[in-house]
DNA sequence: CGGTTAATTGATGTGGGTCAAAAGCAGTGG
DNA sequence: CCACTGCTTTTGACCCACATCAATTAACCG
């Protein structure tokens, strides 16, 4: 039975609350006002800034277990929007409640600021490789990051990652064309590096991937 | 994180020090332990990463009042290194010393809180520049946000602005080689929109300049 | 079935890289 | 005062990685 004081309330004043929403659903938008602090459960989703020109640049895929950005505990106007990649499950925290508790929390506030430096560390870094690197060392950069982050939360066998994003989001994320990164790819494929398709990243030759994009 | 046992404190442990270094100093280096956090007093620096085939990526040209990084209060091995490009002052703060202010001073904490952020926002922007324009519209845009930022702390006169940049520094903070920025650059000037030498950039055609470079 | 969206492939164009040379301009030292 | 050195900027010639444009195929779906 539920019990619910929570439930009575207005949705707005709840200081936690659940949204599903499907892939391609604009989830924080640009310049507009929330309350809430989000925090991916299930799905993948991207956080993305759009250019007056019409291209978007994608800034992060998120997971799940991790925050929208950390950037949304302290402002309430962000200044990039997300949208889900999947079918996603999120909850909703007020950014008051999240702000109260950094204040007497210490594991809290560390953790916020573990995800802060973990996020610029990881943006700095995409900034070089786009700045400075081919193609083929953006591409292959980006999936092996990716690789790292799945294979966090999922065993992985054989070399098969679930990979939900279509050639498009490697393009905006990467600042390529979409014809562009469909050749790479194919190169790839051709070299048995990987192959990616029908969701599922096959990885066949780790230690190229690893020479082309770890320039690390 | 390792943390030393409390401990009577050396002079050289004193809770602030002040430093002094001329162009070209490495002030910070990626990697390596320290346990100050850096503000710059006096001069211009720049925050930048090193990828192994040589090539850097300046990440922020950091001015007087600016804090060398925000991440700096919260980890002791930085990700990036920090080179002084005008002779610089700073001031060293012992790391713990700044984190036990936060803990009981929330003006503090939303200073940082708030740089994080802004660091963050220029990050995210300059990322989407170079990913997604084209060299003028780059290198108009690093302009027009240094611009910005010095008119904020120093009175411009007929659009003439302090500007120890050589374009070296340009170039690997946009991703572009030298001789492209040179002639980029002089696009501008025989375009009588800006000339930029002797450490002075002269705007001319600021409305030209917007229209390039502003694109949003 | 058509309609739509994603991936592929080919032909062609161009922005910016690369290489090389020269010129301007400190310093430095004889 | 002039040569010498090192650093920065400029300029020219050439090239290639990637964009652009366009057509084709494949998969999905009501």
């Amino acid at each position: 039975m539920f019990r619910s004081a929570s439930e009575k309330r207005p949705a707005d004043e709840r200081w936690q609350h659940f949204v599903k929403a499907n892939a391609g659903k604009q989830m924080v938008a640009q310049g507009h006002h929330t309350d809430d602090v989000f925090v991916l459960c299930a799905g993948w989703a991207f956080r993305y800034i759009q250019l007056p020109d019409g291209s978007r640049q994608i800034l992060k895929f998120i997971l799940p277990g991790e925050i929208f950005s950390p950037a949304l505990i302290f402002e309430n106007i962000p200044a990039w929007s997300v949208k889900a990649l999947t079918t996603v499950q999120a909850t909703a925290f007020k950014r008051n409640e999240i702000r109260a508790r950094c204040c007497c929390d210490d594991d809290l506030s560390s953790t916020v600021a573990k995800s802060f430096i973990e996020d610029k560390y990881h943006a700095d870094r995409l900034l070089a490789m786009v700045a400075h690197t081919s193609a083929e060392q953006r591409i292959a950069y980006l999936l092996l990051h990716l690789m790292h982050r799945i294979a966090a939360r999922s065993v992985i066998r054989e070399g098969r990652y679930f990979f939900p994003l279509r050639q498009q989001h490697i393009a905006d994320a990467v600042g390529l064309t979409t014809v562009h990164v469909s050749r790479v790819l194919g190169g790839f494929r051709d070299r048995r590096i990987l192959s990616l398709a029908d969701g599922v990243l096959q990885i066949i030759n780790r230690g190229e991937l690893d020479r082309i994009g770890l320039l690390s």
